[in-house]
DNA sequence: CTGAAAGCGCTTACAG
DNA sequence: CTGAAAGCGCTTACAG
């Protein structure tokens, strides 16, 4: 038979212990205020009956759901893009939280920003959850707003800290990733590059943007850009551009593997020889990357334990501790079988080369 | 300023409105027991003072937690596979909670189905969910042991129907996929079949499995069937061990995209075209499939809308209904290019052709 | 229709 | 060290 039948409290413990209620929560907790005998007797108690706390009354006495929220934004275009990471990154967080006992509370919405703005207002205002993770920050989001306006309700932002200034950020270093990705070409010998760019409603895109083109100046290189969606389609699309170029660049970096992948079928459907014809770099690594022929290089970042990352902070600040805005752990460049010294250049200026998958830090 | 000073409760609207707590109470949730000008007061004096139920207090009195557990199997191996599949599933959930202010509480492991298991019991024995939702049941789940041993507790699982015997669950019509699939290929006149199935440790597979070969044999047509993992390469060297075959299958059928994407490369790369020289189609639909040249014909269905259905039949054991095993909607078959007569056929034996994208559906 | 009161299960000062 | 008691914020019989 089991413990089924009905929920067994704390006074149920404390009279078949021979104690308090009190003793027994105290013994339970691991506090002081007992006896060493009576701890013991309360835990082969409370363990041979079965019992269990109950979190909703935990959570009301000490105000302490054990739960973060999070909501996250559905964009019913894109099928995987954004649906690995935000799986990749709850499992992080998930991880992180179950040592402390903790849950992910979750919403998703097709509603944007501003459905998501309504849940975490309402999960503050009705003390649902301890803290908050938001993901998917646009311009002029209204969730800025909300936190601001909360200061000290726990909260922390994965995006650009240019964008959530003044707010908890674990920011990516996508400054740092384009200038690993300038420097990886230059040393291979490469001078004139294009940059196929995801869509400039994005933070990101414009810091990547401006951190390629200052990072080729600084080189004496050149860089054409042009912005399309994160789709096969766009990224052939914009390479049958490039490659139409009278000067035509040696070099393409992507912004996104599928913008990568649909390059690379344009580019070889063309005639033309990845990497001996020209090199193809992608932003965000996966499997897809991996096995195609040739494998990509690319520039990866362990979503996972951004995600593990966050949870840290996110349990900090549930503790009182005080965030700011603070990095993921660097890019790591994986270089694979598409990057290469342009044709018919002369010996690569830097020393690395191209022969094995390396790993370079980002940075 | 905001109402950030401190929480404002029940009692703190009771004194403001000149009433007593439990008018407020009926006054908030619509139940009778206050005149109409007592609630109206009520309402407007609530409104203005910012005053939003505390979701701790409200679990532990009426107990219920407005939450629904799932805890996701994490394979580090697959990419999207599940995780897609997972991501739309709880995308479909979330938007029926929504409706009545429930949320998920999620949790993720790569612990298997044993570590899934011991949260599903914590989550029972805290009172932490109101019901459970389970995903990627394995042979001999303790997850099945345990929900059999809890018959109160709201469960509903997502699974074939023959391996959660007596238990709620959604269940999807794999047998009736694979017979549409089947006959799709017969109307088109063939008469030799490969399948090229996923590994033989899931149930569907086996499903599959004996569904597809006991239509071929009522349709008196042949079918070779090999297992692999759900992965591109495999999906090739299966392909590529049916296209050694003195007697050539004149179609292929994949149990998942990435083996059909990977076949379709296989097959091509050998100078065959598809679907002139042989007919493929994938199970699992996915953009890819779409945006393959030639688009594949797919077995297709809307996960999201399980995820709603799932929802549903949670609430309503919730409100204490009883659910036994309950049907996905059916497969549809989206007719794409890789379909056609087979080479040297005579006309189609059925009705059915291959020229457009036609909406067959399953069953 | 309305108010005073007990209860949900746990925690935590507060006196012995 | 230990027990009696109040409190967390809300709901719901129970008397007026």
């Amino acid at each position: 038979m089991g413990a089924s039948k009905s929920t067994i409290t704390i006074a149920d413990v404390a009279k078949a212990a021979g104690v308090s209620t009190s003793a027994v929560s105290y013994a339970l907790n691991g506090k002081k205020g007992v006896s060493e005998k009576t701890r013991a007797k309360v835990l082969s108690v409370a363990e041979s009956m079965g019992w269990r706390p109950n979190s909703a009354a935990k959570s009301l006495s000490d105000s302490r759901t054990r739960s973060i929220g999070v909501v996250l934004l559905m964009h019913d275009t894109d099928e995987f893009a954004s649906g690995n990471y935000n799986m990749e990154c709850l499992a992080g967080l998930s991880s992180v939280l179950e040592s402390v006992d903790y849950s992910i509370t979750l919403r998703m919405t097709t509603g944007g920003a501003s459905a998501a703005c309504r849940i975490h207002r309402d999960w503050i205002e009705s003390g649902r959850v301890d803290a908050h993770m938001v993901l998917g920050v646009e311009f002029d989001d209204p969730r800025l707003d909300l936190f601001r306006s909360h200061p000290n309700v726990p909260v922390l932002f994965l995006a650009q800290e240019q964008t959530t200034r003044g707010l908890p950020t674990l920011y990516s270093t996508d400054a740092d990733g384009a200038r690993t990705v300038v420097r990886h070409l230059h040393e291979l010998g490469h001078t004139h590059i294009a940059r196929v760019a995801g869509p400039e409603q994005y933070m990101h895109t414009l810091i990547r943007d401006s951190a390629t083109m200052d990072e080729c100046a600084k080189l004496g290189m050149r860089c054409d850009c042009l912005h399309g969606e994160y789709s096969r389609e766009d990224g052939a699309r914009l390479t049958i551009m490039f490659l139409g170029f009278a000067d035509r660049p040696t070099a393409i970096v992507y912004d996104g593997d599928s913008q990568a992948l649909g390059g690379l079928d344009a580019v070889q459907n063309r005639g033309l020889a990845v990497p001996d014809d020209i090199s193809l770099i992608s932003w965000d690594d996966s499997a897809a990357c991996r096995s195609s022929v040739p494998p990509l290089t690319a520039l990866h970042r362990d979503v996972r334990s951004i995600g593990k990352k966050a949870g840290r902070l996110l349990l900090a600040m549930i503790d009182g501790e005080t965030v700011g805005a603070v990095p993921e752990d660097p890019y790591t460049l994986e270089v694979r079988g598409s990057t290469a010294r342009p044709a018919g250049s002369a010996e690569p200026v830097g020393s690395a080369g191209s022969e094995d998958s390396a790993i370079l830090p980002g940075a």
